[in-house]
DNA sequence: CTTGACAAGTGTACTGCGTACACCTACTGT
DNA sequence: ACAGTAGGTGTACGCAGTACACTTGTCAAG
């Protein structure tokens, strides 16, 4: 009996099986939360165990943003090269977004892994695909940085706006009046995106249409910049210095 | 004589000290090596002396960060929107590069100290000062996001090529050629982008182009919407729902 | 000059982390 | 049947942040 109970869990660890629960785990109790030693836990297995199939925490790490990475839809077919990123980007913040640490441990990953350099090598395929020089392709790749897996860097994280809407209706008012001395600009622009929403700052917009009217901003862009055979004219020469 | 020597480091401690000190050794060992013992350590102190002046570590870093704001230049005055705010990221530029872990602390912070309010306030009122709609101003600073800080997630960081060049040179010749075979697109940009330089990646590229590359297109862009009247137009009402 | 209060600095100790290293164990191919 | 080995275990180390009780230095009031 024990034996069947053991046979069951037997089922005996994988680097594929410590990268699931590592994704599992970090989507339920947050990234700052996931620790070698309550991964190992939620395995049923000593926290050294794991060290048999990743090398350590940085790779595990790495591992699980690549295991987000394969979500992303490939690039779809016979599509201008402006809805074909516009589709492949908004794919990659789905992806995101349905593993929200995974901005962040992509962000401070100073890494790239293979599934890292093959998301951006078929990025740069559908701007070359589309008629773009090799030039451009560059400076656009730079252009987008992180918007290209499909996310900004938020200008305020949900807590701020979390702990005004947990506080006292007199402390609120006394926070309003001294917002709207000390930052009246930032009181115009939040309570104008945000009329009906009782909230002052973030949860008042859409972060899905920000992100768009952006991303549009700078495809708009680039398209100009393709249509008018935009090239960096760099100094001519430069074998002449050194 | 050694009250003398007392009496000379009796420099008592205080917030300031702290935080310059904090700062001063972030820019030397890394933030990745800044710890509240090695501070201690730094001010000739013991570790626990240093939570008279800060309230823990994450207080610390959100003073280190405004410490760094406070570098940034006020926005010159009598300049047009877009010349204004492009000085302004400029300068944010380069008290951020002058520290380079504040990039990497700011995007980790979800909190948002007066230091923060402020620089995005008067942010704000750039745009605002230059005829921008409360409504377009909103957007537009979503759309900056992280460049209205003067930087942008690289694309590769230095350790890669820094490895890179470290190799034996068959070792580069073999990596050259798996790259050619799995990423062609890469190896295409990454090359062209560093003719006369022997680097492969990252290096090759002018870091502050790219930036004000970016930056440009954007204020184009920007500058474009202002010029036409643009307006998000918003699902009329929406009391309805609910 | 004493005193006593308060701010600044100290010492010790706790918990949790990543992970090195030696060990055991159960299955595999010969 | 047995040796080799991959996978799992147990113990231990150093480093982190910081709680809590303590001493010390300074200065105002009695």
């Amino acid at each position: 009996m024990t034996q069947q109970v053991e046979a069951t869990r037997r089922v005996p660890l994988s680097r594929d099986r410590v990268l699931a629960a590592a994704v599992e785990l970090a989507d339920e109790v947050g990234i700052e939360s996931l620790s070698m030693r309550r991964l190992a836990q939620e395995l049923g297995v000593v926290p050294m165990a794991l060290y048999k199939h990743v090398a350590n925490k940085d790779e595990l790490l790495d591992g699980m943003v690549d295991a987000i990475i394969a979500e992303i839809d490939p690039p779809v077919r016979d599509a201008g090269w402006k809805r074909t990123v516009r589709l492949r980007v908004l794919s990659a913040r789905r992806a995101l977004l349905r593993h929200r640490w995974a901005r962040r441990v992509l962000e401070s990953r100073t890494s790239t892994t293979p599934a890292v350099l093959g998301y951006m090598d078929s990025f740069m395929g559908m701007f070359l695909a589309g008629g773009f020089s090799v030039d451009l392709t560059h400076h656009v790749m730079h252009a987008l940085g992180s918007r290209m897996w499909g996310f900004t860097q938020e200008l305020f994280d949900d807590p701020a706006n979390g702990n005004f809407a947990d506080m006292a209706p007199d402390a609120q008012a006394a926070m309003l009046s001294e917002m709207a001395e000390r930052y009246p600009n930032i009181l115009k622009v939040a309570t104008a995106a945000s009329h009906d929403d009782g909230s002052v700052v973030g949860a008042g917009c859409d972060d899905q249409f920000e992100f768009e009217f952006a991303l549009d901003l700078m495809l708009d862009g680039f398209e100009r910049l393709h249509g008018q055979g935009w090239t960096s004219e760099k100094p001519a020469g430069g074998a002449a210095e050194e």
